[in-house]
DNA sequence: CATGAATGAGTCTTCATTCAT
DNA sequence: TATGAATGAAGACTCATTCAT
C-alpha cells in the first residue's frame, strides 16, 4: 500500500485555540499557494490572509516548505482515498463511478496539483511524492485492466501498463482542463471520459444517457479534508 | 490561426561573435532551467554554465524572465509545427504520424513544458501562452474529430471538442510521462496510443503490428531547434 | 568597600511557591548560560530546562539580561567573599589558603565568568562589574604586597601593584585553564601556584609537601550559592 | 607544528580593485568588531563602516562567521608568529624579549582576543583554535623551562607544565589588563613581568634596569597584519 | 501563578540588475 | 563586448517580550 515517506516535522499546538489557528493557517496558506503559486508566496501573505502577525505563522511551521508539505501531505491522502474507492456495483458502473470520484476530487484540487507541480519543481521530495502518487494510481488501473483482459472483457493487444496510462492521463487532463478554465466540467463531461474509456479499451459500454445519470447519484467520497 | 503575443524584447547584437555568444547562453540557460526550475535558477548559473562572466547575460537579455520568454518562444514554434504537420496518406496512418510526431515533439521538450508550466505560476503572460497553444492543438484536433464523425467515420455521441481534448490529453500524459521516467517510450508505446485513439472514437483500425511499422518510418520534424 | 551598583530590578515573588520556581529558574538558566553562553541561550531554553513554560520566566524576570545580572550578582558576591577571607595563621599560610580558596571558588565558577565576559561584551554594565571585581582583588593583594616590601619581606624593585596585577593574572589563569580542561587541578597544582607566587615575590617559602598539606585541610569558604 | 584546520572558505576577489575591497572590508570588520563585539555586530555596520552597500559584504563572504574566521586566522598567525620569535641573545634576554613581543603583540590585540572569547562562546570551532592557540604557546615555554630544570637553572620542584602555564597565564593577564585599561603598558612594567617570570622560577636575574634597556631595542616581528 | 499563543522588530542572506573599467 | 564589482530591494526566520485564558 505504498506510504510515501512523511514530509512534515510540525510545532504542535497544545490549546484548542492553537489547533483553531494553525487550521486557519492551513486553509489561508492552501488558498494563498493556490492563488499565486509557491515560489511567489510570501510567508506574510499567508500571515496577512489570516489575519495574524508575521510570526504566527513560525508559531506552527518551521519554514514556508512545511507549510507546503503538510497541505500536500493532505491533498495526497484525499487524492489516494478518491482511488481507493470501491462499490459494489457492476463493473462498468463501478469504472464510471470510480473516475468521476477522482475526477471531482482532482477537480477540486486541480490548482493544487499544479502547485504541487511548481514546487516539484525546486524540492526533490515534492517531486518524488507526486511521482509516487501517480504511480500508484497506475499500477492500480493497470491491475484492473490486466484483469479485465484476462476475462476477455478488454482487448488484449495493447499492453495494461501502457493502456492504465493512457486512461489516467486522460482522465488526468480533464480534471487540469476543467481547472484551469472557467467551464467547469458536467456530468456529460465526466460521462464522456467513462465512455472513451470503455471504448479504448474495448469494455461493454453503458449509453451515454445512463452514464450521465448514474454520475449525478454518485457521492462524495468520505474523510476529505479541503 | 491564433498567433500568441511576441513574449520577447530583446537586445539584439550586431556582430557574429555576439550572435554566438548570445546562441551559447540561450543553451545554457535551458539546459540549466531544465535542471533547475525556472524559479530555483539563477542568473549566474546561467552565465557559469556557459563560462562567461555574471554581467554578460545581462549584454543579450533583459531580464531572467526575457531569457525564459525567448526560450519558450522557440519551444512553442516546434510544437506548433509539430502539431500543423501533414502528410499525404490516408486517415489513420496520417493520425498516427501525426500522434508520433507531436509525442516526439513533446518528449524532447517535456521537462522544458514542465519547466514552462512552473514558470506560468509566477508569470501570466507564460500562462496564457501555454494555455493558447493547448486550445489550439485541441480545436485543430476537434476539428478533425468533427469532420470524421459527419463522415461517419466516429462515433458521434461524444462530444467533438470532450473527445479531442480527452486524446490530447492522454498524448500529453504519456509524453510527460515519458519524459519524467527513465523508460523513454518505443514505437510500441507510441502505436498503443494510436490504438487507444482509433478505439475511442470508434476510427477504422490498423493492426498494431502495421501502426508500429509506419512510426519507424516517419521522419523527424523541421526547424526544431535544441 | 567598593560596592557595586546593583545590576537587579526584579519582581519578587509574595508565596514559597513562588520563591521556589524562582530560584528553579535562577538555577536552569545558569546551566543553561554556562552551557550555551549568553547570546546563545534564549528564554525558552531556560523554561524548557526548569520545565516550565516560555511566558513563566516572564512572571519573576523582566528581560533575558535581568535573569543575567541576577545570577551574576551571585557570583560576584561569591567571589567576593573568596577573596576577603582570612585566617590567623601566618603570613606564608594564610596566602596559600587565600590562593587555594580562590582558585576553588573561580574554578567552580570559572565558565560562569567567561560567560561574564561574553555578556560584558555586549553590556557595558557587566563589564563595569567585572572590572571592579578584578581591580578590588588586585588592589587588595598589591596592599598586601606592598606590606611585605615595607616589612623587607618581598622584593621590593617591582611596584607592588604591578605584582598584584602579575600574582592575580597568574592565579586566575590557572582557574580558567582547569575550568577549560578536563584536568580539574589538585593540591599540587594549586600548591605549585603558591610556591610561584612566593618565589616571584622573594617570599620566604614553604616546601611544596608542607603546602599541599596545608590546601588539603582549609575549609570551603561560607556562603557561596551554587 | 600544529597547524589549525583552516577556518576559511572564502570568495576570492579576482581584481585588484576587488582586492582592496576586500581588504578595507577586513579592516572595517575588524574594527566593528572591537568596538562591539562579535554577537552585537550586524553585518550592515560593516558595510556601513566601509561606506558600501549592504550586498557588497556578501561579495567577499558567505557568512558574518565567515568574515570573523578570517580576521582570526590572521590574528591567530601573527600571535603564533610573536610566540615563534627567537634571538641569538644569551638566555634572560632572549625570556624578555620573547616576552616583550609577545606581550606587545597581545596588547596591539588584546580587545581582538577577548571578542575571540566571545565568538568562542557560540562557536566551538572557535573555541577549539582558541584553545590550540593557548595550548602551543604553553607547551613551547613549557619545553624551555623544562630544559632550565635539567640544566640546573631552574628550580625543579615545579613541575614545568604547571609553571609554563603559570607564566603564560601571567603574561596574558598582563596585555589583558593593559589593553582594556587606559594605561597602555610601558617598558618597565614589561621588564616587570620578566622579572616576575625569572624570579618565580628560580632563574638567573637581570637587573630591572637592564631589562628595560633591552626592551626597548628589540624590534617589532615581521609579518605582523594589523 | 502558570500557560502557551501572538506579536513584530531585527538580521541575515540572496540575487536580479546596474555600472565602472 | 566582456568582466566582475556594487547595489539594494526583498524575504525567510528568530526570539525577546506581551497578553489572553
Amino acid at each position: 500500500m505504498n506510504k510515501a515517506p512523511t514530509l512534515t516535522p510540525t510545532r504542535t499546538p497544545r490549546t484548542s485555540r492553537g489547533e483553531r489557528t494553525r487550521e486557519l493557517l492551513l486553509g489561508c496558506a492552501r488558498s494563498v499557494f493556490e492563488r499565486d503559486g509557491y515560489a511567489s508566496t510570501r510567508m506574510g501573505d499567508i500571515a496577512a490572509e489570516a489575519g495574524v502577525s508575521h510570526g504566527t505563522v513560525y508559531t506552527y511551521f518551521e519554514t514556508k516548505r512545511d507549510v507546503m508539505a503538510i497541505i500536500l501531505e493532505r491533498l495526497v491522502a484525499d487524492l489516494r482515498a478518491a482511488i481507493s474507492i470501491d462499490s459494489q456495483d457492476d463493473e462498468a458502473m463501478r469504472l464510471a463511478q470510480a473516475n468521476r470520484s477522482y475526477i471531482d476530487t482532482y477537480v477540486n484540487n486541480a490548482r493544487l496539483m499544479m502547485v504541487m507541480e511548481e514546487a516539484a519543481m525546486s524540492d526533490g521530495r515534492f517531486a518524488q511524492t507526486l511521482r509516487e502518487l501517480r504511480q500508484d494510481h497506475i499500477s492500480r488501473v493497470a491491475e484492473q485492466i490486466a484483469a479485465q483482459q484476462k476475462r476477455g472483457e478488454a482487448h488484449a493487444d495493447v499492453n495494461a501498463g501502457v493502456a492504465a496510462l493512457g486512461m489516467c492521463a486522460m482522465v488526468e487532463g480533464f480534471a487540469r482542463y476543467w481547472a484551469d478554465s472557467d467551464d467547469p466540467g458536467d456530468s456529460v463531461g465526466a460521462a464522456s471520459v467513462t465512455l472513451l474509456w470503455q471504448r479504448a479499451l474495448g469494455l461493454p459500454e453503458f449509453a451515454l444517457a445512463e452514464l450521465v445519470e448514474s454520475m449525478d447519484t454518485v457521492e462524495e467520497p468520505d474523510g476529505v479534508h479541503v
